[in-house]
DNA sequence: GTAATGTACATGAAAAATCATATATATTGT
DNA sequence: ACAATATATATGATTTTTCATGTACATTAC
């Protein structure tokens, strides 16, 4: 049908799907009364606890020093801690708390709900290729990072 | 290896390779000092010129006051010129100029340039099928615009 | 040990994006 | 025709995000 630049660019048939998808999820989100750059934040603590903060803006993809507003915003709720690395005393470790995670549990359920909606939409072998592709590149995010993998958390 | 929540998780798989790639040629597009939200609007009028505002904003993936804000700002640099609709006063066409086409197309040589290079990290039948779902996908971004695809450009 | 350089995080001013709402025009129902 | 409702875009205040840079600590090279 149409022959469009856009319709055929992989660069923006990836944000036309997390785009989609992800306000599909914000919406729930925003209804449980939690900004989509705070449960990011939360669940990257979740998944990795003690990150350090630079790491944890690399994995959340945030600029640094967004992450230090968002990490104090969610200091100020108590949904997580920054604890002083003994080993480094630049860095600051953060740990979510047990209301945070008592906040986030929840929603990882809502999320999972979610995915499965979309996924709905596909065949069972188009979920595997997808799946597999999205992870082989995201090697190519990971590369990236290799400095930050190798001191990623506080080891006390 | 790693058993996280988000390594798995389809929305920030989506959203990792999203922003991976989409920041590489955001480099690119800045050097060639032009801003990401400018690139978007300006494909996106490349590939249907004469969308009404709100289409344009479906389109982009932005905000339609935020829209209205880029387009002034890309009127002031006469990359994109507004009409009037005869058929409904309320409604503005916008139309790229030559000067925006000369300034969109050597960037869109540079993007598939660079989406090649993306590509490169798969095999021939993985880029198949990311392709084909994420066409799949797109439709569910496709059923939220019906009523906008009805009414999209001015039929003068 | 000390100077030079590098890294982690914080901060404040500036820029961009969002939100609520205003204004103008269209459409619908009576 | 008129009132009520809906839609398209614009606007301004507020909030969020970015950018440049500051401060403290670490590391390297001499």
């Amino acid at each position: 049908m149409s022959e469009k630049f856009i319709d055929n660019y992989l660069l923006f048939q990836l944000a036309l799907a997390s785009h989609t998808f992800s306000e599909e999820f914000y919406d729930q989100l925003r209804a449980a009364g939690v900004s989509p750059p705070k449960w990011r934040i939360l669940i990257n603590l979740m998944d990795c606890p003690g990150m350090y903060l630079t790491a944890l803006a690399k994995y959340a993809l945030y600029e640094q020093s967004r992450v230090t507003k968002l990490v104090d915003q969610l200091v100020g709720e108590k949904l997580v801690e920054k604890r002083a690395s003994q080993q480094d005393r630049r860095r600051v470790s953060i740990h979510i708390t047990d209301k945070g995670l008592a906040l986030v549990k929840p929603l990882i359920v809502q999320a999972q709900i979610h995915e499965a909606s979309v996924l709905a939409g596909l065949t069972q072998t188009d979920r595997k290729h997808l799946k597999s592709i999205l992870r082989k590149l995201a090697k190519r995010h990971a590369e990236d990072m290799q400095v930050v993998n190798l001191k990623l958390v506080d080891t006390v």
